[in-house]
DNA sequence: ATAGCGGTTAGAGTCAGGTCGAAGTCAGGA
DNA sequence: TCCTGACTTCGACCTGACTCTAACCGCTAT
């Protein structure tokens, strides 16, 4: 079992924000200690790595809860679930191909610092 | 010349956001018509272009505007110019290699709900 | 000449996602 | 017993990036 601090830091977020997650209804499935402090599991913390890549890869808040309530609800939600991941997938997948573009345009732009002194 | 409408269309932006952008000394560049409407050159979207692909690449407002602000200033700022984009571009690497992670995870994720029916 | 359209401004409001502070609880140690 | 430190809740506040509103101007077509 973690605290909320180590859970922080191998998270790399702060005990605020995990504060915040779970006042948000992320979090459902932590447990407290006997005197009402968090307390994270391996596969709690398994959980909130993957809620973070969600959410780094620009999935909102909301959503993210939606996923974790279809989480709770139990194994007859999986098609459900495995959907959400799969259309996520898609959205990285547009994400890094926008990027891909715009990193052409630095690409050009740093080039064509270099080809001229001038200008 | 375009309008500012046309640009919207052009640039996917709002014509409101565009206002924003200039309001906010993005766009020192543009022009104005004899009753005091924005006009944009060739050369002025393809600078809004580059504004976008920096906003798209998570550069805060601020920085663009640095870095526009170094543009106007003349061809001596060039130097500078060059060392932003090139720290840009090693910024939106990193970008790009927090999302490979992240898809790798997502793409386990779904392999998992593949592999068995239940849970 | 007037309605409509496309533009203008300043400034207020919105939204997501935190971030902070106050005030309180509890366990363990000097 | 009191202190320290780690946690708790709640609500207020902050930031970035818009987004909208209200009131206005000026050209053009009917």
């Amino acid at each position: 079992m973690y605290t909320i601090n180590e859970v922080a830091e191998l998270c790399d977020l702060s005990a605020h924000t995990i504060r915040y997650y779970d006042k948000e209804g992320l979090l459902p499935f932590i447990t407290r200690t006997k005197n009402g402090n968090r307390e994270f599991s391996e596969q709690s913390l398994e959980l909130i790595r993957l809620i973070c890549c969600l959410k780094n890869t620009g999935m909102p808040i909301k959503d993210i809860k939606q996923y974790i309530d279809l989480l709770m609800e139990g194994t007859h939600t999986s098609d459900v679930r495995r959907r959400v991941m799969v259309d996520h997938r898609k959205e990285v997948l547009r994400q890094m191909n926008e990027l891909k573009k715009n990193l052409n345009l630095i690409d050009l732009k740093i080039s064509h610092y270099d080809s001229k002194h001038t200008h």
